[in-house]
DNA sequence: CCAAAATTCAATCAACTGGTTGATTAGGTA
DNA sequence: TACCTAATCAACCAGTTGATTGAATTTTGG
């Protein structure tokens, strides 16, 4: 998907236990909320003491921190299954699209647990600078595909790429606060966007 | 803008205190999301006692609830200025989405505000059922509008109104989650997408 | 096999949380 | 005056929170 550096340090002798914190971490946030989330209550899921859990991140902040990052990796680095390679602008943006609506699917925890750190990311700085710069980088990874495929006359002339970039993306954040839109629905949306482009 | 039925109840003495804490309440939410949200903090912004504060509000979920019908009402009676009556379905949706524009442009907590009640509503019930209820009904409400415009012809033949409605909904919601959507650049992209339709 | 390093835990802390208590005030009424 | 009620408050409570500590246990490398 869209670049995004992320930092792959060495593995270390803890990162799995770390990358377990953060995957219970991830179930409770969409469980329960930014708001329900108590560390007692992520210690309890590993199975691990609090302070265990502190050894490994040394504030909740700072858990949250990885929270986000680990978030922001899967959400770019997952593919949808039985993908073929895309041939010209409008099947890359298929795909794209296709890869998105898969995790919706899939992993609809991933998306909630985005939506609630977008959320956070209004008052939280670090958050947010993560977040922010992901979202830039995703906004111009869309307007590319879209600018190429209007000029190979892929989509419709008279759209505008940067605005239709931030329409997807508005799309598929909104999808998480849509009360009672089924992922076939959501879907469908989407359909509905790609055959008006 | 779509009907609601608002509980309008008799006007009590307490009435005005307990507008004053709602809005305090909704402006401490802006400012701070959910987490972040004391009782004490709200009582110390309406200048009393947060004894007196339960006075009003028996627990913290009351409060709440009143800050979501509060806030769902003020999102669907607010107009923009210097509207028209509509004489088309095409003007009736223009006219809509401009109240809402406006809303976003003059508001914009509200909005935020709104965002972070339905990332709540995924684990409380009672804020679900409320917000729930005024998804079907805006949903409702511009399916109808849709489905008009495109027999008499206003809109592409080739739309769902059911997918459009959603889309819609989705994209206004999703406004709030687009980190760096300055409102011209929402409002370019209600621009494409009316004028795709 | 042993010492050092890495992990784990029970117990504890200060700060904070939503909510309660009992008393006080001001205004109205009979 | 005596009484009632709505409104307000300072003080307090029990439970929770993120975080810390020091000791115990396990793992690792030589």
């Amino acid at each position: 998907m869209f670049s995004q550096n992320q930092a792959q340090s060495e593995i270390q002798q803890g990162d799995n236990r770390r990358r377990e914190i953060i995957s219970a971490t991830i179930a409770l946030i969409a469980q329960k909320g930014m708001e329900g989330l108590r560390i007692r209550d992520i210690a309890e899921t590993v199975g691990i003491n609090n302070a265990t859990l502190h050894y490994y991140f040394k504030t909740k902040e700072m858990l949250i921190e990885g929270v986000v990052n680990t978030i922001v990796h899967e959400l770019v680095s997952t593919r949808s299954p039985g993908a073929t390679q895309p041939t010209n602008p409008r099947e890359e943006l298929e795909a794209h699209l296709s890869d998105i609506l898969y995790q919706i699917r899939h992993t609809p925890q991933r998306f909630v647990v985005l939506g609630e750190l977008l959320m956070r990311s209004h008052h939280e700085q670090a958050v947010h600078a993560i977040l922010k710069s992901t979202d830039k980088a995703w906004h111009s990874f869309l307007v590319d595909i879209i600018k190429r495929g209007v000029s190979t006359g892929d989509f419709n002339k008279d759209i505008d790429a940067s605005s239709v970039g931030h329409l997807i993306m508005m799309l598929l954040k909104g999808s998480t606060l849509q009360l009672d839109a089924s992922p076939d629905e959501i879907e469908a949306v989407i359909a509905q966007v790609n055959q008006l482009m």
